[in-house]
DNA sequence: CGGCTAGTTGACTGCCCTCAAAGACTGTGG
DNA sequence: CCACAGTCTTTGAGGGCAGTCAACTAGCCG
């Protein structure tokens, strides 16, 4: 199951910000590599690392979601990724950490040490190819979400984030039009660079158009997918 | 004097947004591998790579500035970094360019082959892991300006940008407070997540309120390093 | 029930975008 | 040297999208 999530493939669409933070670690050395780490577990709201620790370890999530964020003094905040299961997070750090790692429900993560990991990368070099290309994916990833809170409005904003969990939900097998939401509307607007008040508009009006259904406000069923793609990828109106 | 820009440093501050793509990439051993490619010119508005154009080579600039950018179908662009002497660009993908490089003067640029750069990484495990550090200061910008762009104002991110820009100047031993702007209000509109307008606006606000000035549209000079520098980290007002 | 957190909805404001026009600078040709 | 075109930049007027402030609703737990 590992595998699967540890395929090599150059991403998809423009619209869809894949969504871990190092996602997709290609290669068995690098998976048997990670898979031999100490397993902890965190409960919701618990932080993995924090802005300004030393960077002593990498995480492998096997179970739950953390959501990875920057604040400002001033309490504003940008939430850069969320992690699922088969994403590492806290690789694109070096000395401390310039982010907050914060589990947004029970989690389980693999945690390797990075000494043992440059250890290992020096010795075989391919697997410090794989980890570029998993830099590179996350790279690409980070420049798309930079795209979409640049240009995009409130209403392509939220589709785009909506198609990009459809297509992460495909891919591990899931239900790809009904979902439910592992991050609260603060998260989801910290991450689109909105307000909770915008989010929860545009919800609604989603809801309105007939695109989405939203039995609870956790559980999104989308109803029009074509529809919400126009719209995620701009093409619509 | 390419040791200099090579130094191994983790990033300053929050504001600035160092600026290069791949920027400064660390270690002799890089710095000799790509020291020997081709040297190729660029006159302004040429084109070092385009959007769907496979991945060939990494390109280390030697002289002049390169801008990055992505285009969406209806014409909305996102710059997404201003590559100067010193940085390398073409690293953060694979298998096809999703980017298009674009000279915005003109400029002298070494082309290495990726395979060759592959195959160097798999003999010599430490070339990876400090091409592994450069994608991640890579990714730190990328992130930086994510924020920028997600969550300052106008003001904020201009200003953020000039500090960007200043620092730059400082770390290769120009003057930090004077200088030359290489790219377009476009380019920097475009970079920043606003339009040409709003762009000329704020400079001529920051003039109006002593924190630069301009002598001539493209030639800025300080006046308020610290004050425009507060601005840029949130701290005004 | 009360307290707490999360989410929704409404009214109003404001920042930035849009559209438009004029000014500044560059290069070309007469 | 000036005229002219083309590009880049500045400035102005007005409108819209999203933010701010505020009130209300819905769950959840003690």
């Amino acid at each position: 199951m590992l595998a699967t999530s540890f395929a090599l493939q150059p991403e998809a669409s423009a619209a869809s910000h894949e969504i871990p933070v190092s996602r997709t670690v290609g290669g068995d050395s690098l998976a048997r590599r990670l898979g031999t780490g100490q397993l902890r577990t965190f409960e919701a709201k618990d932080y993995v690392f924090r802005e300004g620790d030393p960077v002593a370890q990498v995480y492998l999530v096997e179970v739950g979601h953390i959501c990875i964020y920057r604040t400002l003094a001033d309490g504003r905040r940008q939430v850069i990724d969320f992690a699922y299961p088969g994403d590492i997070v806290g690789l694109g750090a070096m000395g401390e950490h310039g982010n907050n790692a914060q589990a947004t429900a029970r989690s389980r993560v693999r945690c390797v040490p990075i000494a043992a990991l440059q250890q290992a990368i020096r010795e075989d070099g391919r697997l410090g190819l794989k980890l570029c290309e998993a830099l590179s994916r996350e790279l690409t990833a980070s420049r798309e979400l930079l795209f979409t809170v640049s240009q995009r409005t409130a209403g392509e904003r939220v589709a785009s984030f909506l198609i990009g969990l459809s297509r992460r939900n495909e891919r591990i097998g899931a239900d790809r039009c009904e979902f439910v939401l592992p991050m609260t509307r603060a998260d989801i607007a910290d991450f689109l660079g909105l307000t909770i008040e915008t989010v929860s508009r545009t919800f609604t009006k989603l809801r309105g158009d007939g695109m989405i259904d939203l039995a609870q406000s956790v559980l999104v069923t989308i109803v029009d997918y074509e529809g919400l793609r126009a719209l995620a990828d701009g093409r619509s109106q």
